[in-house]
DNA sequence: GACCGTTGCGCAATCGTTTCCGGTATGCCG
DNA sequence: CGGCATACCGGAAACGATTGCGCAACGGTC
């Protein structure tokens, strides 16, 4: 089946030189005198035999096996974590090291399970990631372990990577100031004392309408899903009010509003500037496309690669920025002069 | 840093036995005869020492790593990837196996690079996926390897799981069918040849259709992309053409669609009924929710890995049937007495 | 010719398991 | 008391690399 792989000790003795030698010669070391010639032809009889080193024999002595995990609770379940092994998977793989993935569904009994499966196999370090922001508790077994945290934090003695949901706040919130608003802006999502990424947008977003001088008009409260988000929005605008622009917690509940300001004949942005977190593919799908904040998923997993991989310095809990991705749907309050015509 | 880990000599010399005897004990294999005490004994020292064997060593020698590669063009990229991914993770994790990722963005030397990567990991067999259906190269690296291909197939020894699209067409003409509609089906997509997909979901649609003396009205060509297919959709429904049915060759495309209908003032599905494939998040946060024709993905994945580990026979080129999710964006032709109200 | 630095390389142990061979008691039978 | 199962276990060689030493040959110096 499958066919003979050539060891080390084959090259050394087709090439008349020691394992020793041979071994020098493959891996470069410089610390052991070669000469030209006889490192040319331990190459040359490794190429031949088509050589490659049994990376399990090599790590079983150097304890090292140039392989990491990124577990997390939900990793494929969530639409955006793609991006994450994505982002973690090319550091990794620009990095010459191979990355084992495991979902623990949130089951600690499975999360013990998996992590000493990890260990087990020798794994150099771990990617402990959680879908939502949140304060986490380290496993114990993981305790002692080359080990950041991802989109969760806990404390200063243990790295972490998480978006600057507090900085994507004032982002938001000052998109609409520099269009013009004033009033009649509207937050949309509820504000759940669970969803840190919640709290603290709105935290960034208070903070650059408070610098404005502008307050929030009202909120309008859903959970954070399209449904929830058309139904409150629906009901909110029956009930007579009307916003001049909206805030939404995610693409979703902007979906959502989309769906209950287009029912009720408001025109995006023209009535109503809307802006939104997250920047997933929805945003660009919507009509008129949707200014969203983007989660920088992909540079999440990048960031923690290198952290755990030493290339960084490790300042406890790192906040990658959230850019903004303006598009089609703000513009200034009344009147169709808005910035994307 | 990393706690020192008991080895199994350790826990041999504490019990007073031979690594030989440990190890019986240890993996429960019974073709040697070891007396109920020692085995107690063993047992109970290894769980003092908080023993875990260390699977490179065993691996060295048993040549079985319990580990399998996971490689694909893109699949963090894609959005429908990670429920291939999580399919494949819990199908690997009931069977205690980890399963190593790579992404390849489409790059054959990268490809080359990371399969070395994987084998000199020694890793038991790979799942090689495609995102999109198509006919695939297997590298040449690969031949010889324990291996079955994911949504691409490459002639009958080699297995393969794919998606049943030519089923999933036949599904999606039916359920138009069996709501009573007879004329102004429409197909909405454009009909590329290099979309395995697309070509076998039409040509699953034209047999369903014809099987029941029906054949379409005709068809929008698009790109299988919101914002194309609302521009087709708008200038078809411009240009006087009124549809009573839509398939759509995805849930993107039927996002379009839905914005060019009611932005023409089309009720879905009183005035047009629509069909659509993937079965994707937004099948659910359209109003109304789409009927959709749902990829198995998360099947696909576990598939995959049943038949890699052995566990299924593996007959060329396995067919995962792609189930109907019915929702209220059909209705029969005329008035709104649609079955779903 | 003794000494020494440099150059070039090999021996053998090691990593932590598994596994191929045995081996020694003990009891029982005849 | 010899022989033979039976029950229980251990020695040591793998697996395929890395690595701590040590050592031979050569050339030059005094």
């Amino acid at each position: 089946m499958t066919q003979h792989r050539a060891t080390l000790t084959e090259v050394a003795r087709r090439a008349g030189v020691s394992p020793t030698t041979a071994s020098f010669v493959m891996t470069g070391r410089t610390d052991m005198r070669i000469s030209v010639e006889t490192r040319d032809r331990v190459l040359r009889v490794a190429h031949e035999l088509n050589y490659r080193p049994n990376l399990m024999a090599r790590s079983l002595r150097s304890k090292v096996t140039q392989t990491i995990a990124l577990i997390s609770d939900t990793i494929a379940t969530e639409q955006y974590a793609g991006q994450i092994v994505y982002g973690s998977l090319a550091a990794a793989a620009e990095r010459r090291h191979l990355l084992f993935i495991c979902e623990t569904e949130g089951d600690p009994v499975l999360e013990e399970r998996l992590i000493n499966d990890l260990l087990d196999r020798q794994v150099d370090g771990f990617i402990y990631a959680t879908m939502y922001t949140r304060r986490a508790r380290v496993p114990r077994s993981l305790r002692g372990q080359r080990l950041v945290l991802l989109n969760c934090a806990a404390g200063r003695e243990i790295p972490a990577v998480v978006p600057d949901e507090v900085g994507a706040g004032r982002t938001a919130a000052q998109a609409l100031i520099d269009a013009g608003h004033r009033d009649g802006i509207h937050l949309v999502g509820e504000r759940a004392p669970h969803l840190i990424a919640g709290s603290e947008r709105i935290q960034g977003i208070e903070a650059a309408l408070g610098a404005a001088g502008v307050s929030l008009a009202g909120s309008v409260d859903c959970a954070w899903w399209p449904e929830s988000a058309y139904e409150a929005m629906a009901a909110f605008l029956a009930a007579g009010h009307l916003p001049k622009a909206l805030i939404c917690m995610n693409d979703r509940v902007a979906l959502g509003a989309y769906q209950a300001l287009q029912e009720a004949g408001l025109g995006i942005p023209e009535d109503v500037s809307v802006v939104s977190f997250d920047d997933s593919d929805l945003a660009t799908w919507l009509r008129p496309q949707l200014t969203s904040v983007a989660l920088p998923h992909q540079w999440l997993g990048r960031r923690a690669v290198e952290i755990l991989l030493g290339e960084a310095e490790h300042e406890g809990v790192e906040r990658l920025p959230m850019p903004l991705r303006h598009r089609s749907s703000v513009a200034s309050p009344r009147g169709r002069s808005g910035r994307d015509g």
